[in-house]
DNA sequence: CAGATACCGAACGCTGCGTTCGATAGAATG
DNA sequence: CATTCTATCGAACGCAGCGTTCGGTATCTG
């Protein structure tokens, strides 16, 4: 590809994730995003057809990579035998905050509806295997789109707070919450877990 | 208040259900809407200031009904001694169903940010004293999106089945599905819990 | 009937969109 | 270096939708 192309190609998005930083998506003009990036206005036009078609080539960037190495330790990235449905949140927890922190989570605070379709559609194809028990008795469905969103809503929730706890505190949290029973690891009297204080809701805006 | 002022306010109303059952929130506007209702476009702005200030009040009228008679038997209205959350929630369901079912269901399901950022707010309120004991072991104000989003995910899901299900099947669904635990009633060998046939995702569409 | 009030609807200015096109600058090739 | 291709620029255009204005008409109220 012309070195032109990735250099406009790059400032597009450099442009729009700063935006996106401090607007609401929906309040986000193209005119807007070629000032910003200091580009002409048909040359954005040779790039995108639109700015949601902007954000879906972003997406489909971020997500190509999201689930790479899910399966293996966040920390020693050594591969994990056996990994828990809780390891492997983690993983991808560390995945997005190292990469796609500020325009992932916000646009997910938001409630893009945009945006948090793909999350949710990509969400789904890795929970759909690995659905708990119980959805036995509850529509398959309908158990895996409360996982889904509930997911959705723990990442938002971890950008409201600033990303302030930790990857593998967070996908604990939102196992316990949604009812997940994990297999054998994490029993409350592991002092990985059953040690961990109440905590007081957590609250920073 | 003036008849015709009556009048033309429940036209657009009218109007707008219509519009929103048949299209993208979005995607309507303020043409269509008076298009439709068959009014002059002054006499809109006469009324709303704008198409999402017409939702809002539309919301404010809708919700300020729904939780009343909450904590009684949907079926027979007699006042419930001890009201469980899923009777309350089976509450709730039959007055959506039965009074704002289109709208609520399609913009759920269309996940219009306007919308379920006022549906959350009334659900959290309704949630925040009646968060489950696990909640000492989660931040209390995530585990309350948790329970939030899940049930604009249930209600969203139950729009997509045309409402196919029964509102107490759905309720006592989504307790299940969130792991929540009632306290004594509904246990597994009770009848009208254990006996429920494993479910096969009930998908329609 | 008289006065007030609500509705009508054409017209206006504004903003943002997506397109067009000739001119310029940069990359690639021989 | 000369040539050819291609990306970018940016002004201008037409279009759609928004929210407002205003003179005229219908409807309510007393």
């Amino acid at each position: 590809m012309d070195r032109r192309q990735r250099r406009t190609r790059q400032a597009i998005y450099r442009a729009f994730e700063e935006l996106v930083a401090d607007n609401h998506y929906a309040s986000i003009t193209v005119a807007q995003i070629i000032e910003c990036a200091g580009i002409g206005r048909s040359t954005f036009y040779a790039h995108f057809a639109t700015k949601d078609a902007l954000l879906d080539q972003m997406c489909a960037e971020m997500f190509s990579h999201v689930f790479e190495g899910v399966e293996t330790d966040p920390h020693t990235h050594e591969r994990l035998q056996e990994p828990t449905l809780e390891g492997m949140l983690t993983h991808l927890l560390c995945h997005l905050r190292d990469n796609h922190a500020g325009i992932c989570g916000k646009l997910l605070a938001e409630g893009e509806p945009h945006f948090t379709g793909h999350f949710c559609e990509l969400l789904a194809a890795f929970f759909d295997p690995r659905l708990p028990e119980r959805s036995n008795w509850v529509p398959r469905d309908l158990m895996r789109s409360l996982l889904v969103s509930g997911f959705c809503q723990s990442v938002a929730w971890w950008y409201g707070q600033r990303f302030a706890t930790s990857p593998d505190e967070l996908a604990h949290w939102y196992v316990r919450a949604m009812g997940w029973q994990t297999k054998g690891a994490r029993t409350p009297q592991g002092a990985a877990d059953g040690d961990r204080p109440p905590c007081g809701g957590g609250g920073l805006g």
